[in-house]
DNA sequence: CCTATCTCCTGTAGGC
DNA sequence: TGCCTACAGGAGATAG
């Protein structure tokens, strides 16, 4: 659920929601997390404000500000596989597999995550926050610096599946399985095509397509599934699942072509792709 | 360094 | 209806 534009679609809307606001109480229910929540250093950020709401590939950063003195913390939030930011109000009963509850302002901020795959850590505020979550990223796809040139000379003599090399953050950051392989699909590569075979013009229409894919998710809200699981900050549901060409398509005709959608694992993920629109 | 595999955890969909 | 299995948006750890 989580990729790239579904956390930049709940950073805008907790943006809208609670940007400015003062930090009132920070509670913590901790539930073995794969990362630990730091629930004393939460609780240190009592009293500071929330100026400002940023975001790194599927990594939420929120930055903390004292009125006077130095220590600028953000709080980076990574949703997981499952993990909601969620506002409402701050009396309210905590909900099933609700961790972590700041109230900001006069609303609550809830991170829920049934799966606990997500995190919420710490690290002083930054540029680019010297946290392990974010240090080894590779560039924003949506910043100028990812382009085909680019793509096309860190994907030289790598045997990968184009898709994987999507999915590996150090080589960009934010795409997940769903915009791997719509992008794949945009630009007529097969999933599992060798990162290596992709020739310059392959990796200008990828790398185009990345772009445009997500930019046209985000404008969708992102992506709401079947379980319904994702939705921004205030309970609304994406749209971009009405318009995949590809992804949880298995079987059913390429809208270009007609053709079955074929579903095929590559490096234990879901790959889909049409066989006669991409090659 | 590169690649492939396993793992964490819960909810849900689909088969029987 | 109910039970059981397979699989799911991520990504760190590890082995070779």
């Amino acid at each position: 659920m989580p990729e790239l534009p579904e956390v930049e679609t709940v950073r805008r809307s907790l943006e809208a929601a609670v940007r400015g606001g003062l930090l009132r109480a920070v509670e913590v229910r901790d539930r073995g997390f794969r990362h630990p929540v730091p629930a004393h250093g939460l609780a240190a950020l009592v009293g500071a404000r929330l100026a400002s709401l940023r975001r790194r590939g599927k990594v939420l950063l929120l930055d903390f500000v004292r009125e006077v003195g130095d220590d600028e913390r953000t709080v980076l939030v990574h949703l997981g596989m499952s993990g909601r930011m969620l506002v409402g109000e701050p009396d309210a009963p905590w909900q099933t597999h609700e961790h972590v509850r700041f109230a900001i302002g006069e609303r609550s901020v809830r991170f829920v995550d049934p799966r606990r795959f997500g995190s919420v850590e710490l690290a002083e505020t930054a540029a680019v926050p010297s946290h392990a979550r974010v240090a080894r990223l590779g560039p924003e796809p949506l910043a100028d610096e990812f382009d085909g040139a680019y793509l096309f000379r860190i994907t030289r003599a790598r045997r990968v599946a184009i898709r994987n090399f999507l999915l590996d953050g150090q080589n960009v950051a934010g795409v997940g399985n769903i915009y791997a392989n719509e992008a794949c699909f945009r630009a007529g590569i097969r999933p599992g095509r060798a990162a290596g075979r992709l020739a310059r013009a392959d990796a200008e229409r990828l790398a185009s397509a990345v772009k445009r894919v997500l930019e046209r998710a985000i404008r969708d809200g992102g992506s709401t599934l079947s379980d319904g699981g994702y939705t921004d900050a205030e309970g609304n549901a994406g749209w971009f699942q009405t318009r995949m060409a590809v992804y949880d398509r298995g079987g059913e005709p390429c809208r270009r072509c007609g053709t079955p959608i074929r579903l095929r694992v590559v490096g234990q993920r879901s790959a889909y792709f049409c066989p006669r629109c991409q090659r």
